[in-house]
DNA sequence: GAGTGGTCTAGACCACGGC
DNA sequence: CCGTGGTCTAGACCACTCC
């Protein structure tokens, strides 16, 4: 009794194994449907079922006609979670903006400890574009702007984190952003003035405080949005 | 062309639009592979690859012989997610730990905000325990400590990301608990102390610090680990 | 046209849980 | 014993991709 595993299971743990010996590479095909099917003597039953997890959990990606192939795609499985969270009503987008905060103070203080001149550059070149740039180009410049702190942060994981959180909630930041008003504007240019000041200047503590005023910020537009703008 | 879905999406919103219609509640059982297949017109198979979508979700729960359940175990599917990271070499268990600390800091300062007589004595009850209690009953007491915090943040999807973490790591941290030395053990009672007074005194900054050392220690012992203790 | 994923047919047997 | 999930058989056809 006890562990009568279900079959496809080692399906998943061969397809893990011939990842882990790295015998396949990312971005590589892993065995036709078929070749499984004799390998490991199951049904092909068995084998889609047990692939259709791993496509679920971002390990491979099925291509029509191709085959299907190892990625590594487990940001796109954490956007799931969230926004099926939020589709079964045991969060908001509130919730969400409050994990994003969490993850972006954190990514803040570690970006702060690896800056260096080239990074300092780039993140320059996206403040001049926020602060010149035509409406559409701020939005964008706003999200390259993040991008790259939690990128300078040097932890993968995290960056997964935000990126799926900020995937779910893209569409309700978009529309905040479009809508503000230019007196809003201008404490948003200021925000992430700041931001970026401490950032090459090295003071994290003063800019911590500039993402926390930012993520309020949202915060009370999301209230608005809530109370049915 | 285009959006030619797959089947199996039919039944995965077929059951969401079940679940949001209240027509199914948590806990409760879906109709069974032999009606979704007549109901929604498709062959066994792709109703089990669905289904098996779902509990890769944490949307459903299959019992054999009983029936597949709706329940809410998105958690689940979370540190699925953070071990393959982890298995994957994507990640290691110090990225996961920064991504604790982040979580925990927010859940800290949420909680302080949402202080009440009731939880400082039940906080209370908890840090005499580790104070007093046996070595195992420490531990425990950690455990439940943490997850205080983390319940009085009022964040769902918060404490549903840190139950993920903490589940992924736990046995390391348990490890590094259980090797502790006297020396360390006192470090560790007085940041928990710290934590709990500023808690009760609703010092935010200060308590927001002795997580930071809490999280560094924990940082130190899994360097340490590393370099094959 | 060959190979591959997506889906279906029309059954079947086993293992488990509840009555 | 019946209903249910777990698995299998031994095929089949379609749609897609690549050559």
């Amino acid at each position: 009794m006890a562990e009568t595993q279900k079959a496809y299971f080692q399906v998943i743990d061969y397809i893990k194994q011939l990842a882990k010996e790295q015998k396949i590479v990312f971005g590589g095909k892993i065995p036709s449907e078929r070749e499984l099917m004799e390998t490991l003597e199951l049904s092909r039953n068995s084998v889609r079922e047990a692939l259709r997890s791993l496509e679920n959990m971002g390990i491979i990606e099925s291509r029509h006609g191709k085959g299907n192939f190892l990625v590594n795609h487990m940001g796109r499985s954490l956007s799931s979670v969230f926004s099926m969270m939020i589709f079964m009503k045991q969060s908001d987008y509130r919730d969400l903006n409050t994990l994003r905060r969490a993850m972006e103070t954190q990514a803040y203080l570690l970006a702060v400890e690896r800056m260096d001149e080239e990074k300092k550059k780039k993140i320059a070149a996206i403040i001049k574009t926020m602060k010149n740039g035509s409406h559409k180009e701020q939005i964008q410049a706003d999200h390259d702007f993040h991008r790259a702190i939690i990128e300078y942060s040097g932890n993968q994981m995290l960056a997964l984190m935000m990126d799926a959180l900020s995937e779910v909630c893209e569409d309700e930041i978009t529309l905040i952003l479009e809508n503000a008003t230019t007196e809003y504007v201008d404490i948003w240019l200021e925000v992430h003035g700041k931001m970026y000041e401490c950032l090459v200047d090295e003071k994290p503590e003063e800019g911590i405080e500039a993402v926390m005023k930012h993520y309020e910020w949202i915060d009370n537009e999301l209230k608005k949005m809530e109370n049915g703008f």
